[in-house]
DNA sequence: TCAATTTCTTGATACAGATCAAGATTTCCC
DNA sequence: GGGAAATCTTGATCTGTATCAAGAAATTGA
């Protein structure tokens, strides 16, 4: 990776303090890759390779079900971490594809250079956990709304909160996420404000 | 806490090397409880002021939702931590309720005490991160089953795995975790084989 | 630029699972 | 042990959202 992206990077790793020598493994470390709108990052049935850092667009992960229909998990977004945590971390083949829904900018580390940084700077590991931590208390969230919210519900609370989303993100994808139909979400569009 | 239950607690930490340093600590922070059946661990409205690990029992992680009906997330075991990890962590108010399903005897440890280990030990930051790691792997997994399966689906599948679960836990606690009314979990007991 | 493809909209219909109701069974606890 | 309370069962009905269908609009790529 170029030297110029890593303010980015440090900033995500906080509350890790980045001295000059993990500066350095830093960028050994983490890899420029480039995807184009539609390009798989990672396909479903395959173990994940490596763990991802947006610089730029849209990532969607999802998986596709017995019917056939993707069914979207969450989005990534630049200056996050992106990827399929459980097939890179246990080496299994994974059960998700994460799409570039725009033009995508990602770092990319190997699990070996993972399990490295943590090995050499163990002050990693304060972010690791802190890390799985908000993911788990952000993944626990949605759960709660697909259980215990409607269908218009979620989507007036998704539209009031990110109202500029349908600009990057397609329709059908947002639906998805939201646990419902295309047709349902259309439906909504034309008749509820929010 | 008692010395004779340091050996669960110790298993239930790996990798962590338990010096016996770190079982004085342990000893010092843990601190003992009991619950009756029934009797409340954690109330919603109240920040989460310990972490728990469970010596005996079981116990339901739950919301109340608008209707005033109880969604169960999960339930703990022997054998494991339990808690409302996002008020525990980020001192805010739960918006979900521990109960005891059987009389269960826990050990808890307040917020100050969790920090202070992990500052003393810093090797514990390892158990945190895959700690964290394996929790969030698990809610994935429900997700998932309740994104793409239907109720009778998901019943099958859990009493292929948990055939005896009716002994310990109510049936209509099985049926809010699994998504479905106890009605529907009646019908599928009568319809259903697995 | 424009034809092909994909996505979105809108209507009609279907259905899994919820809701309502009421009796049967089990559990609780005095 | 026995009456009260909670839980479970079963039937009838309802409903939110899916499904199917077909035309409109937007996007794509040659």
């Amino acid at each position: 990776m170029q030297v110029a992206q890593l303010p980015l990077l440090e900033k995500a790793f906080a509350p890790v303090e980045i001295t000059s020598q993990i500066q350095e493994t830093l960028c050994e470390s983490w890899q420029d890759k480039s995807f184009k709108k539609g390009e798989f990052i990672t396909e479903a049935g395959r173990i994940e390779k490596y763990f991802y850092f947006v610089l730029e667009g849209v990532q969607a992960l999802y998986l596709i079900d017995s019917k056939g229909d993707k069914v979207i998990l969450g989005f990534s977004f630049a200056g996050n971490f992106s990827g399929v945590f459980d097939s890179f971390l246990k080496a299994e083949p994974s059960d998700f594809f994460l799409e570039a829904l725009l033009p995508s900018k990602m770092l990319t580390i190997s699990l070996d250079r993972y399990h490295q940084l943590f090995e050499r700077y163990p002050e990693f590991n304060v972010w690791g956990k802190n890390f799985m931590e908000n993911i788990l208390i952000g993944r626990i969230k949605r759960e709660v709304e697909i259980l215990t919210m409607t269908a218009e519900e979620r989507y007036t609370q998704f539209m009031r909160r990110c109202p500029d989303s349908l600009k990057e993100i397609p329709q059908k994808y947002l639906a998805s996420y939201l646990n419902m139909k295309p047709e349902t979400f259309s439906r909504l569009r034309a008749s509820v404000d929010y």
